[in-house]
DNA sequence: CCAAAAGTGTTACCTATACACCCATGA
DNA sequence: TCATGGGTGTATAGGTAACACTTTTGG
């Protein structure tokens, strides 16, 4: 890089007088069958970074934030379009403000995480600046991007072991059985069969549909769904609508 | 207010020209015990607004963002000049960042919550622009911040039930009535007093000191210490969970 | 001695888990 | 028919809640 003490003297100059900048990025995870098991993978998709820094390097999906629309708006817009999917489950991950995470103007990211579904559509939507990668693979991201995988990736093993998630990785219809290979490839151990269907049926947001998936090798499962609000808990959609507000009392 | 209509067309193009500004707000909370009952009650400190907008309301203590602090260090001196006191538990809440939050230019906050101890000096740092409130009793706060208040006493709610957080509102010796008393204010029920002692006697991170408090009318109960780490790692809080808190599904 | 909180013991119940076993289907 | 996953039954362990009971202090 020329002229690069000029540049790192400027850089510390705006550092003092330009306001942090303010992003978005999104971790977004979806299920994919492994080439070799066939069991459902974690993947997420990258896109590549055109220009400094970290060029060449793989980084989550995300920018500025435009003026006119709320986080979660900013948050759907990337995942739409790095994926062209519409998310089942979008949910504010944490604002991530260290002083250095990024060289030059400070930058300030509000993270969020996302669960889509697998359609092989979506999948297929890659280019050389966008791909998919396997969540527990991963090589070294632009900026502090690695940190924040592993974090959603802690949040999401954690709503799945305690809250009622995996259907938003799920089609409309499931199996049971397909329900516990999302459990048992989040969590990454194997769950009794038996006991793991008694969970589930006890559960009154799983409701069978009367159909069973046929073309297997085997006994055809029955088909659930999930009847779940997904909208509307108390604090849902908190950034679309609200009173006005503001930072109290400037000291 | 002059010039009304002027000033209110000069915003809306700032607002399609700034970059939203950036603010850090806290939730406060500590213990006091209530004059009626003696039983201990949440409270938190509030700041007098002494200019527009919302002008005389109360609001969270708060400000912009400095350039030189991590987010986390925002917080903490924003607690420190509020109370004057070190917090024991602090942590990131939710960044807020609806589009009409504050009148004018657009904001967007990073707010955290925090637990304090009841030292009688620091409830006492009193001024007329500073003073402590009853958190089930607010009055209606400037901007959105009755809902961030909420949300900070869901997930105060929510770590008290799961998590191990009570004695981050107490002193450093204890007795366990004092820790029932706590989890009884702040989830506002009941609690069995011979179960609760077992659970926290059997609690490795609890450890009796030998020492009694005398001075009570009845038997004197052992005191106790805290030895969990308290120290924050570089993430802030990380053990935060969120079960269903803030979560968006996407219909 | 009495009142009241500190502290102990016991039991019922609920749920997670382990695992034996039957059922239904494709090949 | 056999192999395999779908689906049911059941015994056990561990933890929670309910509550009777004993202990220790101040008044």
């Amino acid at each position: 890089m020329t002229g690069f003490m000029f540049s790192e003297a400027a850089n510390v100059t705006e550092r003092r007088q330009q306001p942090p900048a303010l992003a978005i990025s999104t971790v977004i995870f979806a299920l994919r069958p492994s080439a070799s098991s066939g069991r459902p993978v974690l993947w997420l998709p990258l896109v590549r970074r055109i220009r400094e820094p970290f060029r060449d390097h793989w980084a989550l999906p995300g920018g500025p934030l435009t003026q006119a629309e709320s986080l979660q708006d900013a948050a759907a817009r990337n995942l739409q379009e790095t994926t062209g999917l519409v998310p089942k489950y979008l949910e504010q991950l944490y604002a991530f403000g260290g002083l250095h995470r990024s060289p030059g103007q400070r930058v300030v990211s509000i993270a969020y995480w996302a669960l889509v579904q697998p359609t092989e559509a979506a999948l297929a939507e890659e280019s050389i600046n966008v791909k998919w990668f396997r969540a527990d693979k991963l090589q070294q991201l632009a900026f502090d991007h690695n940190e924040i995988v592993n974090y959603a990736l802690w949040r999401l093993r954690n709503k799945m072991t305690y809250g009622t998630i995996a259907y938003h990785l799920l089609g409309e219809k499931f199996t049971l059985a397909q329900v516990r290979e999302v459990y048992e490839a989040v969590l990454d151990r194997a769950l009794d069969p038996a006991n793991f269907r008694r969970q589930l049926t006890a559960d009154r947001q799983i409701e069978a549909t009367g159909e069973y998936l046929q073309g297997g090798k085997h006994r055809p499962p029955r088909l659930y769904r999930y009847t779940g609000a997904l909208a509307a808990d108390k604090y849902d959609n908190f950034d679309d609508d609200d009173l006005d507000g503001k930072a109290a009392a400037v000291p």
